[in-house]
DNA sequence: CCTGCATCTGACAACGTTGTCCAGGCTCTA
DNA sequence: TAGAGCCTGGACAACGTTGTCAGATGCAGG
């Protein structure tokens, strides 16, 4: 009889079975539940010789306090999620460890998931993450439309979106200057006599490349340029298509002299590309990329603060908590431009 | 009476409040409360007519099943934890992503946490891990000593080490041959004809980096060299002290016409020192960098798949969980040497 | 010896869900 | 039409913890 199950036995007492409960340490300690509960909480009100048992009877058995039942009774994880575009983006490294510290300064988990940029994929990550009632959550949007989470806004969740703004519903944001950023960028380019400058950016539907085009645009304007359509390429950030972009660009009946690039993975392409070309392009991206000053020539970013849109997403998270902050507000965190040599080089027709 | 406590009240009812539960479904659908949860999980037995009433109900009410109540219920939380050093290193990323892809093909979410190399809070993570009862966990381990995982091991709580073998515990773990690599890339350099080279290393009480100095002072050895003390660096990552290291190799009374860097970082500002010298000096670094391949002249590494090491240990976990795999193995992934001109460069005396 | 007080302890309900089990109503067959 | 069998729905306990409250114990003072 024993042997016939017994290996389905042992896998499942092993998996699940024999976790020790309070009961279990209460039992050998020969005191009561609730003293045990006292104890493993540090609460006042039982004397050293009852805690000192209770502990060496937790020591013997390993316990560890089962959060999951202590969430259903208090209410609060202390744990919140953070769902991003790709965690194997060197962009997002930064700012999901920035989350985390502050997470971890107020003793809080840090869940977290990728969207890979679609917004049911986001939706269904968000709302996991609210059926294990994270107690809030940094979200970098993927879709445009998030009127799903009013239930959730209403019951409490604090919510905070960074690097693209909430579609569709009021709540906090934080985000980096792309406009400003991007007319910077480019002004810089024309400020250095080009005239000819192309863009290559991701999808308009995303935020950050729509207002980074209207930056290249607002640019060009101020300048009195007027843009040619085959100066600028959106949706593209495979590098397959991105080097097609720039190679039109470059080729075209009026050729660009300098290209501005929409994020970090347009500008390895682009340095890439402008690498094996002999005629000298100069270049400006946005994001800044390892290595940078070591290129030649360097290359010159508008760079972004990953870390502080995360750290300032992270602590408004938590004021929303503590209930300090009530009103959605709209953060913008300024740009910064790296000058290396690629964004200084003058126009080679 | 009503406008005194207003404000806190506001804040509790908003905060924990007014969450419904199946309860409140029930209610207003008319219905019992199993059949909301029956409807809930899709279960079988509900007419189409009830079924429609109950959603009905759960649009309106805008409820969320709260998966702690189900957790304690049920015995599993479908949520991993995944411990690692820190987030915000290039290497962890891909590591980070590949694990969470794994996670949720087998429909769990990824809780993460950074150690910052500190054992200590290598076990407060672990342990918290555990308290919220995750499935797994996979951790790239900080300290050297695992025996505080026992009554986990114990109570089957699947568990995978990354990158660096577990201490003092039988576990599975999933390693680069860090060993093969090292040695493979400073043969390369002997099979170039330098004879005098150095390595730059982290601490030789993280396993990574002591099995490379090891595979160096293997290819030394097999090549019948005897290597000076000035030419080895231990415990040295952080950039100032890493330029200082390399500065004193190439200008002590015997230079060296090679450096052997341990670690991306590493690499990182060797490679800055380097660009700085007019004499040419070879170099091979350990891990991947991007845009190694642009740089004058390109750097040659050992390189290692991080998102193969993140894939191969989440997909051993659930195996465990499946109860598919049984005994503790010790997984080694080969490395790769990528030449691109700076590990060819011969010795310039 | 009793009372009053402070200190320590434990019984019990509750958190929101799921598993078990049973009741009631229906259809189908003899 | 009675009985068997199926389908649907609901009552209830249980998961492991914490908050409430009342009981037990010890001690000092009258």
């Amino acid at each position: 009889m024993p042997e016939t199950h017994s290996r389905a036995d042992r896998l499942s007492a092993t998996r699940y079975g024999n976790r020790p409960t309070m009961k279990d340490v209460a039992a050998r300690a020969g005191v009561g539940l609730k003293t045990v509960s006292r104890v493993v909480n540090g609460e006042a009100g039982v004397t050293a010789e009852t805690e000192h048992r209770v502990k060496e009877a937790i020591e013997a058995l390993g316990f560890r306090r089962n959060d999951s039942a202590r969430v259903l009774r208090k209410g609060r994880t202390a744990s919140i999620g953070l769902v991003l575009e790709d965690l194997a983006d060197p962009f997002y490294g930064p700012l999901s460890r920035a989350v985390e510290e502050v997470a971890r300064a107020n003793g809080a988990l840090l869940i977290n998931g990728s969207s890979a940029e679609d917004p049911e994929r986001e939706q269904e990550l968000v709302l996991a993450l609210c059926a294990r009632r994270v107690d809030g959550l940094v979200v970098i949007p993927a879709g445009d439309d998030h009127r799903y989470l009013e239930p959730e806004l209403k019951a409490g969740v604090a919510t905070v979106f960074v690097d693209r703004p909430a579609g569709r519903i009021d709540a906090d944001v934080v985000l980096s200057d792309n406009f400003g950023g991007a007319r910077d960028g480019v002004a810089h380019l024309i400020g250095h006599g080009h005239r000819r400058i192309g863009f290559i950016g991701d999808m308009p539907r995303i935020h950050t490349a729509a207002e980074r085009l209207r930056g290249y645009r607002a640019a060009m304007e101020d300048a009195g340029i007027a843009v040619e359509d085959a100066w600028t390429s959106l949706g593209v950030t495979d590098p397959e298509r991105v080097r097609r972009a720039a190679e039109e660009m470059l080729s075209g009946p009026s050729p660009v002299t300098a290209i501005f690039a929409g994020n970090n993975r347009v500008t390895v392409t682009v340095v890439r590309v402008l690498a094996e070309h002999t005629r000298r392009v100069a270049f400006v991206g946005f994001d800044d990329i390892e290595l940078a000053d070591l290129l030649q020539p360097g290359v010159t970013v508008v760079a972004q603060d990953a870390a502080a849109l995360g750290r300032t997403a992270a602590e408004r998270l938590f004021r929303q908590l503590d209930g300090t902050l009530l009103t959605p507000e709209r953060i913008e965190l300024p740009t910064r431009l790296i000058t290396r040599g690629s964004g200084e080089l003058p126009p080679a027709d």
